[in-house]
RNA sequence: GGGCGCUUGGCUCAGUUGGUCAGAGCACCUCCCUUACAAGGAGGGGGUCGGGGGUUCGAAUCCCCCAGCGCCCACCA
C-alpha cells in the first residue's frame, strides 16, 4: 500500500473502526498476568440523557492514556459501563410507557406496555419494571456505543456493563451480605434527611445547598417569672415540635436560665433552657430553639441533649394529622385546627398569622437570603423525617476507620494532586455513617426478608438472607429460603425489604463488577487492583470516595492505583455547559463537522483536572493537524529511493542534529504520559511537529532528492523515515485515524498496537548530533526567508550570496549546515566572514 | 468560617527544580500559487506576566499580605 495521489481525512472513522473490530485490535488479552495489565475503570455514563461535549472531553482524555499505555506494552483492560440504575431511568421509564413501579404486585411475564402511554399509569412490578428499563436503555446504549466508536475509544467492546444487569445486580447484593456478616452494613432507625417529592431518604454526599430567601421570626417565650425570652427563627412553623431552647454554656446572657424551664408561645408547652457548644452567640438572638427537627444541628442537639421527639412534619412533607406529644388539649385543638396536613409554607402563613394575633411575634419578620440543604436532584428543601434505613461504615462515626480511609486517600496517587485536598475535605467532614436504602422502587433491591410474627408485625430485628449462590433476587417476588410464597406477608411469614440501594451502592462497585469478582476470579486476578479511575472531580465525595470504602473494607487494598481527574467544559461564557442552559452541542455533529482526531485535539488540549472552554477553533487546529500529518506523509514516503523504510546511518551533521532532538522529544513526551500529563506530551509532540515540517523539511530535502550525493541522501532519507515513524507514534494517542491511516501506507499490523518510540534507541541513531547544530540552520533559514519576503519576494526566489559573520564557533556550525541551507533558500554563494555576533546579509542578483 | 485552584499580549493558554522565560496558537497586518500541503507557506505589530511588600546579584517563577473569579468543605437558629 502507498500513500494516495490526494490524501483525505473523509470516512476515516468508519474504515478504520470496521479494520480495529475484524482484527481485534483493542480485544483484550486475559492470558496476561497482573503485572502486565493496565486496567481502567472507566465512568459508566448515565443512559437516560444523552452525552454531551463533557462527556467526549473526559473520555477522550482515558483513551489517549489507554493507547498510550497499550503502546508501553501492557495489555490494556477497558471495559465500558452504562449506567440505567437510578431515579432518572427510573422517571424515564414512567413516562416513556406510561407504567408505574409497585413493588407488591407479582411478576407477569406476558406484560406488555400500553402502545401509547395512558393517562393513569399502569402500575406493574417491579421485574416488569426492571425488563421496561432494560428494553429502553438498550436502545440509548447503542447510540452510547456508535458515538463512542466514532470517538475512537480504544475500548473493549465485548466486555460492557450496565448497573441493574444481572451480574451488577449479583455484585451489589452480594457485597451487601458480606457487609452484613461483617458488620459494615447495619439497620437503624433514625431522624433521616428526606427529600418530600420523591419521597425516599437521601445520603449526606447527595445534598446540595442553595441560597433561599428566608426570614428570621422574633418569638417570645415565656419565663417562670412572667418575663418573656426572645429567640429568633427562620421557622416559625416548627413551633410545635420545639422540644428546648439552647445557648452556648459561656453565654452570660442565658446563663442563668441553664436548668430552667419555659413556656412555647401559641402552645404553651414547657421546654428546657440548654447549654450546647454548637449554639452559636454571635446569631439572632444568640439562643435557639430546637425543634425535632428543623436541621441536622437540631438532630445533633436532640441526640446529645437526649431530647424527647415532636414530630410534626410528615414523609409527604405536609404536617402530619395528630398533634405531636405534649401538648395540653387545647393546644392540641390550635394545631389540628392550624397546622394539620398542611404544607410548610401553608403552616409557616398559619403560624405568623397566630403569633401575629396572640402578640408573641416582635415586629416584622427580618428577611435573610441563607443555604438551605436540597437534595440534589429535587426542587424542595429537604425535611428531617425519622425512618428506617440501612446504613454502611464509612468512618463517618469512626474516628479510627476514618483515619484509615483518609490513609488511603494519601496512598493514591491523584492527577492533579490538589484533588487530594477534596478527598480529605469530605472524609473529614462526615458526620454520620452512608446511608444506603432508598424508598424508591428502579435500583438493586436488597437481598433480605424480615419475619412476619404470630401477631402481623414485621420484626426488623428477624432478618431473613439471600442465599450467595441464588444472587441476584428479589424479594419482592422471590422467597427467602425455607418459605413459600403463600407465607408473605401473613403472620408467621415474610415480607421482602421494600427499598432499593442507592445508586452509589451499585457504582461503588465498578471495579469488583469489571473485573469479575464474584464470578470470574481469574479475572479478577489479572485485573485487580486497577490501574487508573478517571472520573469527574465533583463526585470525588461519591463515587470516589465510595469506591475506596467497599474495596477497604471487603478486599483491604485501595481500588485502583491512580485517579485522573477531568474538569468541566464551560461555554464560551465560562459557565459549566449544560442541558437547561440550552448551550449544548451535539457531540455527533461535531465529529462529523470537524472529525474524531480534530475533536479529540481539542478535548486533549484540556490538562487533568482544569476547567475548559468549548473551543470549535481548536477543533479547526486540529483537523489542520491532521491533514498536514498526511501531507508530509505522502512527502516523506514519497521521496523515492528507499525513502519509505531507509534504516541506514544517519551521518550528516545537520540530521544527527535533528535526530538527537526527536531524542530529547520522546523523553520529553513519554514522562509526561507517565505522570498522566496527556496535555503535555501533545503540546510537545505538535510543536515539534510543526518545526518538522517548516524546517527541517524544508532543509534537507534537496539532499534527501539526492542532488548532493548518495550519502547524505541516505542520511536525510534515514532521519526522515525515522522522524515520520516517531511522530506518528507519538500522536496516535491523539489522533488515531489520521495515524492508523498514514502508518497502513507502508506499516503492516495497528500503529496502536506497535511500540511506543525508544528514546534511547533513537539518541544511538543520531551518534554525536548536537542539537544547537539546528538552531543554527533554522536561524540562517528564517534570515535568508526574511529577506525574501521583505524585498516581497517569492521565496523561490534566487540569491545571489549570502554573508555570515560570527565567532569562530559560529562559523564552525556554520560550515556544517552551509550546504543545507544554501540549497533550501537557494542561495549561490554562502560565505563566512569573521565577526562578533552571529549576523547575515542577503544580496539579491543585480536584475531581479 | 476553613480550604483548593486560577489571574501572562484582543481571545485561549504554555512557561515542572528562580538566571536567552517574556512564549505558542487563534485573531490582526504585509507578502508569497514554492510540484507534500493555498484546508498552504514566509514575515510582522502587540504583553513586563492581577495589586502591594519581601528574599536574592537576579523572580512571571520562592515567601507574606490584598483583590477578583471559580470550586470544595462546614453544625447556615
Amino acid at each position: 500500500m502507498t500513500a494516495p495521489e490526494k490524501p483525505s481525512l473523509d470516512g476515516l472513522e468508519h474504515k478504520w473502526n470496521d479494520a480495529w473490530e475484524a482484527s481485534g485490535t483493542y480485544r483484550f488479552d486475559r492470558s496476561k498476568t497482573r503485572a502486565d495489565v493496565y486496567s481502567i475503570d472507566t465512568p459508566p455514563p448515565t443512559v437516560s440523557g444523552s452525552l454531551h461535549v463533557g462527556h467526549v472531553f473526559s473520555y477522550t482524555h482515558t483513551d489517549t492514556m489507554a493507547r498510550f499505555m497499550r503502546m508501553r506494552g501492557r495489555e490494556v483492560f477497558y471495559p465500558m459501563g452504562w449506567d440505567d440504575n437510578g431515579l432518572p431511568t427510573e422517571r424515564r421509564v414512567q413516562n416513556h410507557f406510561g407504567v408505574t413501579c409497585d413493588p407488591s404486585l407479582p411478576y407477569d411475564p406476558t406484560f406488555e406496555p400500553p402502545a401509547t402511554p395512558p393517562e393513569r399509569p399502569v402500575p406493574v412490578s417491579r421485574p416488569n419494571f426492571i425488563e421496561l428499563c432494560e428494553r429502553l436503555t438498550g436502545d440509548d446504549e447503542k447510540v452510547f456505543e456508535s458515538l463512542w466508536r466514532h470517538l475512537g475509544l480504544s475500548v473493549d467492546w465485548s466486555m460492557t456493563y450496565a448497573t441493574i444487569d444481572e451480574r451488577c445486580r449479583r455484585t451489589s447484593q452480594f457485597a451487601f451480605l458480606r457487609d452484613l456478616a461483617r458488620g459494615s452494613a447495619y439497620l437503624a432507625e433514625a431522624p433521616t434527611l428526606w427529600d418530600v417529592s420523591f419521597q425516599t431518604a437521601v445520603a449526606q454526599a447527595e445534598l446540595e445547598d442553595r441560597e433561599r430567601p428566608g426570614a428570621y421570626h422574633r418569638l417570645h417565650f415565656h419565663r417562670p417569672d412572667g418575663g418573656t425570652l426572645a429567640i429568633e427563627t427562620t421557622r416559625p412553623e416548627l413551633l410545635a415540635a420545639c422540644v428546648a431552647l439552647v445557648a452556648h454554656p459561656d453565654d452570660a446572657r442565658y446563663q442563668p436560665l441553664f436548668g430552667t424551664t419555659v413556656r412555647t408561645p401559641i402552645f404553651g408547652v414547657e421546654v428546657p433552657v440548654r447549654a450546647h457548644e454548637l449554639a452559636d452567640p454571635d446569631k439572632g438572638s444568640g439562643i435557639a430553639m430546637i425543634c425535632t427537627f428543623g436541621d441536622t444541628t437540631d438532630v445533633t442537639w436532640w441526640r446529645e441533649l437526649d431530647l424527647p421527639v415532636r414530630a410534626v412534619i410528615g414523609r409527604d412533607g405536609r404536617f402530619v394529622a395528630d398533634p405531636p406529644p405534649g401538648l395540653s388539649a387545647e393546644a392540641a385543638e390550635l394545631y389540628t385546627t392550624h397546622l394539620a396536613t398542611k404544607f410548610v409554607n401553608q403552616a409557616r402563613t398559619a403560624m405568623v398569622e397566630l403569633l401575629t394575633a396572640s402578640g408573641e411575634l416582635e415586629g416584622e419578620p427580618r428577611k435573610i437570603t441563607h443555604a438551605v440543604k436540597f437534595y440534589e436532584k429535587g426542587d424542595r428543601p429537604l425535611e428531617i423525617v425519622t425512618t428506617r434505613q440501612w446504613y454502611l461504615r464509612n468512618g463517618g462515626r469512626d474516628a479510627e476507620l476514618r483515619a484509615r480511609l483518609l490513609a488511603r486517600g494519601a496512598e493514591l496517587e491523584w492527577h492533579p494532586s490538589y484533588m487530594q485536598v477534596r478527598y480529605e475535605n469530605w472524609v473529614g467532614g462526615l458526620n454520620g455513617d452512608w446511608l444506603v436504602s432508598r424508598q424508591r422502587y428502579f435500583g438493586v433491591p436488597f437481598p433480605i426478608w424480615y419475619r412476619v410474627g404470630e401477631d402481623g408485625t414485621v420484626r426488623h430485628d428477624q432478618l431473613l438472607l439471600a442465599d450467595e449462590a441464588s444472587l441476584p433476587v428479589d424479594p419482592s417476588a422471590d422467597t427467602p429460603p425455607g418459605f413459600t410464597e403463600d407465607q408473605r406477608g401473613v403472620p408467621g411469614g415474610f415480607v421482602g425489604d421494600p427499598d432499593v440501594m442507592d445508586t452509589w451502592a451499585t457504582s461503588s462497585l465498578t471495579p469488583q463488577i469489571v473485573c469479575g469478582w464474584v464470578d470470574d476470579p481469574d479475572l479478577f486476578a489479572r485485573t485487580y487492583p486497577m490501574d487508573l479511575r478517571p472520573q469527574a472531580h465533583d463526585i470525588i465525595r461519591t463515587w470516589l470516595f465510595s469506591t475506596v470504602v467497599r474495596s477497604h473494607l471487603e478486599l483491604d487494598t485501595l481500588p485502583w492505583a491512580n485517579a485522573a481527574l477531568s474538569g468541566w467544559i464551560l461555554d464560551p461564557d465560562r459557565k459549566k455547559m449544560s442541558k437547561s442552559k440550552g448551550n449544548v452541542v451535539t457531540p455527533m455533529g461535531l465529529l462529523e463537522q470537524h472529525g474524531s482526531d480534530a475533536v479529540r485535539y481539542w478535548a486533549a488540549g484540556g490538562r487533568p483536572g482544569t476547567d475548559t472552554a468549548f473551543d470549535d477553533g481548536q477543533m479547526r487546529i486540529g483537523r489542520r493537524l491532521a491533514i498536514k500529518l498526511l501531507n508530509v506523509s505522502k512527502f516523506v514516503l514519497g521521496l523515492g529511493g528507499d525513502a519509505a523504510t531507509a534504516s541506514g546511518a544517519v551521518t550528516d551533521p545537520v540530521d544527527q542534529a535533528f535526530v538527537a532532538s526527536l531524542a530529547a522529544l520522546v523523553v520529553d513526551a513519554t514522562a509526561a504520559f507517565e505522570g498522566y500529563d496527556y496535555a503535555r506530551a501533545l503540546e510537545r509532540s505538535e510543536t515539534f511537529f510543526w518545526t518538522f515540517c517548516d524546517d527541517y523539511v524544508e532543509l534537507v530535502k534537496g539532499r534527501a532528492y539526492g542532488t548532493r550525493g548518495d550519502e547524505g541522501a541516505a542520511s536525510a532519507r534515514a532521519a526522515l523515515s525515522l522522524a515520520l515513524r516517531t511522530l506518528l507514534q507519538l500522536h496516535a494517542p491523539f489522533l488515531p485515524f489520521v495515524t492508523e491511516e498514514v502508518w497502513s501506507w507502508w506499516q503492516e499490523g495497528s500503529i496502536h498496537r506497535s511500540s511506543w518510540p525508544d528514546a534511547e534507541a533513537i539518541a544511538a541513531a543520531a551518534a554525536e548530533g548536537d542539537p544547537t547544530l539546528l538552531s543554527t540552520a533554522y536561524k540562517l533559514l528564517s534570515e535568508v526567508r526574511r529577506a525574501k519576503t521583505e524585498a516581497k519576494r517569492s521565496l523561490r526566489t534566487p540569491i545571489e550570496s549570502v554573508l555570515v559573520t560570527g565567532t569562530e564557533a559560529e562559523l564552525a556550525a556554520v560550515a556544517l549546515v552551509a550546504g543545507d541551507v544554501a540549497e533550501a533558500g537557494v542561495v549561490g554563494d554562502l560565505r563566512t566572514a569573521p565577526g562578533d555576533a552571529l549576523t547575515v546579509v542577503v544580496t539579491f542578483p543585480a536584475d531581479a
